[in-house]
DNA sequence: TTTTTCGTACAGTTTAAACTGAACAAACTT
DNA sequence: AAGTTTGTTCAGTTTAAACTGTACGAAAAA
């Protein structure tokens, strides 16, 4: 292999970082304008990503919105620039686990009381539901139903011990 | 809001539960074909999962195929019955959990030495790369390496914490 | 004021994913 | 043996997502 250029190493870095922001749900298009953005550390404008995305401004702009919307991303202001400048965050580990963890247990919390909801009608409609063949398939339900709570409250317990405040601050890890 | 029927409660969770699926990375055909197995507990036949979703069984055939390469499906045997039975496993939650987070746990530690591999290029030929306008920026890109470095550190020892202590085994398979 | 520079909305296009039906091989039934 | 049944491959289609360029409003510069 011939002598790496720094392009060509930012690229990688880029590709790999990619990968693992990817596993947190973010697009491809998103993962990579994210790790372009934290790897460039200064704050960059929407044709600066476009170049180094080799993408259209409107892209980096929907790109960045979503981003934006997932708290990832900031918006920074700088004395006599027209342009809008972002950056990822300074505190990116914290403000990154955040982000997900919240919205993974919003979630799962909702849909745990939806599938509450449903276990509350089917056990006060009883027995008298149209279209139970067989009151043991009611009964079936009833406990799948009871399961998948349980696997809701279980996925809370895990989200929760992995949630930053709740255990020691990520800076005093990065400093041990 | 009339009486509920068994079709339109069994319709609702399915729907919920996909939702919580998804979250794992499941696309929303392959969360749903999960969460309609799981639901009806009996293990069930391409055929009968495309009537349930109204699809075609090629469909549930290709479908069936990444849910088993998740772990999160198996295939069951019985006596007399020719086509291929699935069914989402008995020991749904410790599975599944295990399923992702060994997952996300490799895919991070694959990134981590990657980064890693290229930090050491980049220490190693230190100064003298084509491309560094400024010895800063090669300074800067060590130090945004270290950083994503002890991003993937602190990720791995995140999922380890909610990693289920025993991996599936034979046992418990056998106590189900 | 007029002109330029931004960011975004929108319509249209390109690209990728999901899905289907026909065809086929393997296994089973008769 | 011939005829079914079953799962999967493959080619083609449908559907959804990503992306682009034009157009336009808002704000700054001239």
């Amino acid at each position: 292999m011939s002598e790496p250029n720094l392009k060509d190493i930012n690229e990688l870095i880029t590709t790999e970082f990619a990968k693992t922001v990817e596993m947190f749900g973010l697009t491809p298009s998103e993962a990579r304008l994210f790790a372009i953005l934290y790897l460039e550390g200064e704050p960059m404008t929407l044709d600066e990503m476009g170049e180094a995305l080799g993408k259209s401004k409107t892209s980096m702009s929907t790109g960045i919105r979503s981003l934006l919307e997932l708290n990832l991303v900031e918006r920074v202001w700088k004395k006599g620039e027209r342009k809008d400048l972002y950056r990822a965050d300074e505190n990116l580990y914290k403000k990154f686990m955040n982000a997900f963890i919240h919205k993974w247990m919003d979630a799962t919390n909702r849909q745990k009381h939806s599938l509450e909801q449903i276990e509350t009608v089917l056990s006060q409609n009883g027995s008298n539901l149209p279209g139970a063949a067989d009151p043991k398939e009611v009964n079936d339900l009833n406990a799948r139903l009871k399961d998948m709570i349980a696997f809701h409250q279980l996925l809370e317990t895990a989200f929760k011990k992995i949630k930053p405040a709740n255990s020691v601050s990520i800076d005093q890890k990065l400093n041990s």
